[in-house]
DNA sequence: CTCAGATCCTGTGCGC
DNA sequence: TGCGCACAGGATCTGA
């Protein structure tokens, strides 16, 4: 999936295509995604036009005056705009059909979600209510970091990848940022300086901004929301790139498991 | 409270 | 060419 920068590509793609269209109506092909799908949902949505669409986390919001359609995308789920009466393909499990047009949500894992939350239930609800700062605003900074890192012995890597402080930063941009701020993954959080807040700060907003000029990363499957395959990891500094030499100093990179997930650095450039 | 590990599900790519 | 296994972008839950 998508990482935060994949979610914001397809909202800016979405946007100008959605925007005061009104739905027409609702096609669910799987009940089981990670929350359940209401199969009844059709009765509430049709009739319903779209006002913005927005991003909280990595949860795309699709708003509308008496509530929000919130998507997230798990680790394989794409969102496209397709022709009416394009067929549904083997993992395509919900369309938001519109006059001309259906919004087609697909994902082979079944990680992703899809679901109606009513304006007054929006905040509260428990997906949202533990969400940290959004890494591109200006509250999440070097002083917040460090002072909330403070005694944490998790590696710094997961304590980025948690979404308790700070949300959207995934497997491959927590690499990507801690080369870029010549931080080792495995630094236990609490004891990182001030300084390398601030560096880190610095290059997670710098990674972020970067991907989404790019129109998200990466994946070799992503499918942005007009049906354009994406692009495929030309960017990355050391993501995916085991045993290849560091762009910057030509040392091996290496890869280790954190917390079940792969994590790339370079040994010399981020030393322990 | 903190943290490690398992878990949901399917597809792909590798080594044999 | 076919088969089995390891691994994949996320997030939540359990239990030590």
């Amino acid at each position: 999936m998508p990482e935060l920068p994949e979610v914001q590509s397809t909202i800016n793609i979405l946007q100008p295509r959605l925007v005061n269209q009104t739905i027409r109506g609702l096609t669910v092909r799987t009940a089981k995604l990670r929350l359940p799908l209401d199969q009844k949902l059709s009765h509430v949505l049709v009739g319903l036009k779209i006002q913005s669409v927005t991003r909280r986390a990595k949860y795309l919001l699709i708003n509308t005056l008496l509530g929000s359609i919130v998507i997230h995308l798990g680790m394989s789920g794409s969102l496209r705009i397709v022709n009416l009466h394009e067929p549904a393909q083997k993992h395509d499990y919900v369309d938001l059909e519109f006059e001309n047009s259906i919004l087609r949500f697909t994902d082979p894992r079944k990680f992703g979600a899809f679901l109606w939350l009513k304006n007054h239930a929006l905040a509260g609800h428990k997906l949202f209510v533990n969400l940290g700062l959004e890494p591109l605003t200006d509250e999440f900074n070097a002083q917040a970091l460090f002072l909330v890192t403070r005694n944490r012995k998790m590696p710094i890597k997961q304590f980025l990848m948690q979404n308790q402080f700070v949300v959207g930063i995934g497997n491959i941009y927590a690499s990507e940022s801690l080369f870029m701020a010549k931080i080792n993954p495995t630094l236990a959080a609490g004891k990182i300086s001030l300084r390398q807040c601030q560096e880190l700060v610095k290059q997670i907003k710098i990674v972020l901004h970067q991907a989404i000029e790019l129109g998200g990363s990466t994946l070799k499957d992503f499918i942005k929301p007009d049906g354009k395959p994406g692009y495929f990891a030309n960017n990355h500094q050391v993501y995916g790139r085991t045993g290849k030499p560091c762009l910057k100093c030509d040392t091996t990179i290496e890869k280790l498991v954190l917390a079940g997930r792969s994590t790339f650095f370079c040994p010399k450039c981020q030393p322990k």
